[in-house]
DNA sequence: AAATCGTGGTA
DNA sequence: TTACCAAGATT
């Protein structure tokens, strides 16, 4: 593996930055840096924390608002668990933001509201791992620690023709990135790494003929960039199914429980629903139903998550009393602040609960969804 | 240490 | 439609 020159690279390659970084929210730009500007720690990790996994067009909105709604780690350490799921609500990986909350508690009861300033330290909070500890040490305290994502990996193994496939070539990787890192401007090297790899390293289709760093890669050399980083391939998706209950009350209010604290969309809010079922085949009838009601079939939903696809029959029954189940009921007013997940805001609309108005009944077409036909 | 954990966009 | 991908962490 040819040895690159770390001066000559992070010069191209910061040299590239200054000129195209992308312009996100949470950053601090080159020039700005450059005037003495610091970045806010709250803010990189906040962003940090969102990007896990995530688009930088899904995570801006988000930011957004918690952001507006929890200015300071303090803020957001004094909110109630459930109001930072609620607001979390559609961007997945739940546990991010039951660590987001955990983290920033941390902060403010064992740190004195400031966060801990090394990749180590910082490592040692929830939530926060090998990248998000690197990427806030160097961007907000100016440690050269390494910053490896999944731009970075695939930068690095075009760079090296790294033909070890991922996972396993991670710690070689990361001694790569070691090796490069500058001891000045650490944050806008690794933000650039990243940069690139966004713009121009991209996974298909890399921009070659218009990279910063195209001298010192090994992989364009011979036009085989896109064919790194090699990965093992990933198993298909099994199907599970279940059924939903969605409970009425005669002035609008839907019947919502909590799900347990951790797992499987740990912490939020749904309608009752069954155990999803290994089977696919597994027909559901009412006599799942959390608690005795009129019953109707109305729809079912499919939704993908990352190991498993699901089906849920979609039951509605229009309900007088209180079921004996724990649970609250959820006006039309408050069902777009609660905590649902994308795959429940799916069950709620087939059946016609809407999210906007308080027309829950509106002939709103059914764009998703299958709408059955129940005997009426 | 392989499995678990969401969602939306795109080829 | 299917498959893969996007600033990974936790157990």
């Amino acid at each position: 593996m040819p040895t690159i020159d770390p001066t000559a690279f992070s010069a191209a390659l910061l040299a590239w930055y200054d000129v195209h970084h992308r312009d996100l929210p949470w950053r601090v730009s080159p020039r700005q840096r450059a005037a003495g500007v610091r970045a806010d720690p709250y803010r990189i990790w906040l962003s940090e924390i969102m990007l896990q996994q995530t688009t930088v067009a899904a995570v801006k909105a988000y930011y957004a608002k918690f952001l507006a709604r929890w200015p300071s780690v303090a803020d957001l350490a004094a909110a109630p668990e459930g109001a930072v799921l609620a607001e979390w609500a559609g961007l997945g990986y739940y546990a991010r933001a039951r660590n987001l909350h955990a983290c920033a508690k941390a902060v403010e009861g064992e740190h004195g509201g400031r966060f801990p300033e090394t990749a180590a330290a910082l490592k040692a909070l929830p939530g926060i791992g090998d990248y998000t500890s690197a990427a806030i040490a160097a961007i907000a305290f100016d440690e050269p620690a390494a910053v490896v994502d999944g731009n970075v990996e695939r930068v690095v193994t075009r760079l090296q023709a790294i033909d070890a496939p991922l996972p396993g070539a991670k710690p070689l990787i990361r001694n790569e990135v070691a090796a490069l890192t500058p001891r000045e401007r650490p944050g806008d090297f690794a933000q650039a790494m990243m940069d690139l790899g966004a713009t121009i390293c991209t996974p298909t289709r890399p921009a070659c003929a218009i990279c910063p760093v195209r001298p010192f890669c090994t992989a364009t050399k011979t036009a085989e960039a896109e064919r790194y980083p090699v990965k093992a391939k990933k198993a298909a998706v099994p199907a599970r199914r279940g059924a939903a209950f969605v409970a009425v009350r005669g002035d609008g209010a839907v019947f919502l429980r909590k799900r347990p604290g951790s797992g499987m969309l740990g912490g939020m809010s749904e309608p009752p629903t069954t155990a999803w079922s290994a089977r696919a085949d597994g027909a559901l009838g009412e006599a799942a139903a959390p608690f005795a009601a009129e019953w109707r079939l109305v729809g079912e939903i499919e939704h993908t998550f990352t190991h498993f696809k699901l089906t849920l029959d979609v039951w509605h029954a229009a309900v007088t009393g209180d079921p004996a189940i724990d649970g609250w009921w959820s006006g039309p007013e408050n069902i777009t602040a609660e905590a649902l997940p994308t795959v429940m805001r799916k069950v709620l609309k087939a059946a016609s609960i809407g999210t906007a108005g308080t027309d829950r009944r509106a002939a709103e077409p059914q764009t998703k969804g299958k709408r059955l036909h129940g005997t009426g």
